[in-house]
DNA sequence: CATGAATGAGTTTTCATTCAT
DNA sequence: CATGAATGAAAACTCATTCAT
């Protein structure tokens, strides 16, 4: 599963392969259990290589998360067309962002797990992109609120704790999905908006949600 | 703030101090981080006795985990009376469990970061828990369901990822809810019985469901 | 050479072994090439017994300081009786210092050379006691002053350098000393003697040696 | 502050500008504590050309010591016209010793300092041209012995001793002198002269300070 | 029972040094 | 010539764990 050990890359792409074996091993291991000479190894280079290009296990772990964190926010955002409804936006979302976790579980780890149990450092990297996603998820919903032709004045309160919570529920639900096979992770989607867009619409007016083509 | 040095306890109240001074220790720093000799000193006492009580460190930690998750447990079970109605009892749960946590934030980092961010011994652990909690919730929806005179079978497939679901939000929103003070443990449930139960009735009938005693 | 090795001992005395290994290997390889793992070889015990004891590498070195510039200082004062004259008190220090610095050479090379050579924390610690000595030998020419009858206000600018010179020319000539046999000890204080009293004398007796042109 | 980063410099050159980057950073830092990786970024070369010409760091050090030694001396010896009396001679070789100490100070340091403090391949190449300037003093002691008419063979005991003091003092007075502005430079000349010719006049006069007690 | 004394094994990190291009 | 890529070896420091008393 290493690297085959070939000499002398440009540096970018040896920074890459570290990044891989980095994410690999902190997702598996946790970050301090996770030790700088397993993941060089795991990388295809000696250790002090990787001090050269990513100085410490601070900066590397660091480096982890930011790739991470864009990748996934980049997945999200290139599942979605802004030009479509709001529902329709949110049930793709979803659906981009479990396949996603689903694809990468130690990326997954590392920023759902390991990112936020060590220190403010790196926690507030995620937390960065945790905001980014809920005042996506909060918009889609005053964009559905204003579609349902309601006051949303009136849900104002409400929405930053049901964003939060429907991005925590998704969090929660990607563990799960990733469990089981492929179909679950639609299946995870089609729940989750059930459970969130109906739970939505009766508060502003009550009609269920039911996902495109079967 | 480490117990009074006080000669010749029980073992029974020795081992509760320095798994007192354990949780405290694992919460604050990690699992990792927590070094034995920091949670001997918190705990009055000296490092072999720990050895000879708990054996491990590992052992030390299983035996957190198993005295939190099964605290959290009975706070939640002592906070919900089975003869009323379903959607009281969820109520009750969820303000129990927001105020549980909410009061003991060591315990919950261990529970819910620490013992799931560091391999299978630990995890299984909480897993067991977290099982029994999504079992209580999956079976109020079935009962819900039928109060509602609704055929729960139609139901089943959706009912596991629904209270698994409601679950995660309700850990996300913990984290969330325990930032601010008192008032908002009981906000953080409102806002996710909202969220689900609403979404849930509409599934099943139609009617939102309102906090009681406002 | 290395300690036997004499299992559970007093904390106290397993320190002074291991400043007395400390001091031969830091005076030995000095302070950088000095490693931990010798000392602790050397000393007889395990590396992180070192560390629990005194805390670091640098912690370490300055103990040693301490503790030489402590006994070199003791040593001079041992040897000196101050109801004698000045001269021969100053003959008496000399003697006592060369003694010292040649029965303990590797402490000499810590204080001399190692101590001088590594930074302020360091440095310090060693000009305090210089600063001591040469406070002492200034007073000696005071009072060698005050017992030719001269007027010490006329010296006074001299004396700081004169006092830092003789200090200056022994630190020099222990090196020297310390290469033959005990002999040389005595004869590097008559050389000196002779070089700084006769000098002295002679400035005294209003003789000095001007700078050409101005 | 690093050369000019310059192409195709004759060797010659490129050589004197990575002694002087290395005389520099070792007088700075320190023989061990200076990285070749600082010392090729200060010469504005790159680090395998440091080794292409110099081969190792010790090389490299040896070096440094070599060339800086020389300087020294030639500086000395430039400062001096042996057709002046002896006194004379000696009082400009000292202020041309000053002189260059306090212009040349990360020379100075790594001649002085780090020379003798890191082992004998090192010492011994500063120990040759200490002899050198001990020999010039000791043969400035004999010369002005016979321009007192004074018997040399008498003296010639006492010789050795009275240049490696005067030699030690002065180094030890090359710190003080450095310390304040270019006037000390002067004075310490002058506190040195004082105090080791008059002494030198005094013996030579026949008043030896005797030590008690035989 | 309780503890001060002690350590084996492992961690992150750095550095002098060398090739392949 | 000149350099970016790469590493073997070792250093400081830490920690879970165990005896001897």
């Amino acid at each position: 599963m290493g690297a085959v050990k070939t000499k002398r890359m440009p540096r970018a792409v040896r920074e890459q392969q570290m990044l891989d074996a980095a994410v690999e091993t902190f997702g598996r291991r946790g970050y301090m259990a996770a030790s700088m000479d397993e993941i060089a190894e795991l990388a295809g280079v000696s250790k002090p290589l990787v001090y050269l290009y990513l100085n410490s296990k601070e900066d590397l772990f660091t480096a982890c998360i930011r790739r991470e964190a864009k990748a996934l926010v980049e997945a999200v955002r290139n599942g979605v067309r802004t030009d479509l409804p709001a529902d329709r936006q949110l049930w793709d979302g979803l659906r981009a962002f479990f396949a996603h976790t689903a694809e990468h579980p130690h990326a997954w780890a590392v920023l759902h797990l390991q990112a936020r149990t060590h220190g403010e450092p790196f926690a507030a990297e995620v937390a960065a992109m945790r905001e980014e996603i809920v005042a996506f998820v909060t918009q889609l919903i005053v964009v559905a609120a204003r579609e349902a032709h309601r006051d949303p004045d009136l849900l104002e309160r409400e929405v930053a704790g049901l964003a939060e919570a429907l991005v925590g529920a998704a969090e929660s639900l990607a563990a799960w999905a990733n469990t089981a096979d492929g179909t679950t992770a639609r299946q995870a989607a089609a729940t989750l908006m059930n459970f969130a867009w109906a739970g939505l619409g009766n508060l502003m007016e009550g009609r269920p949600w039911t996902p495109p083509e079967a």
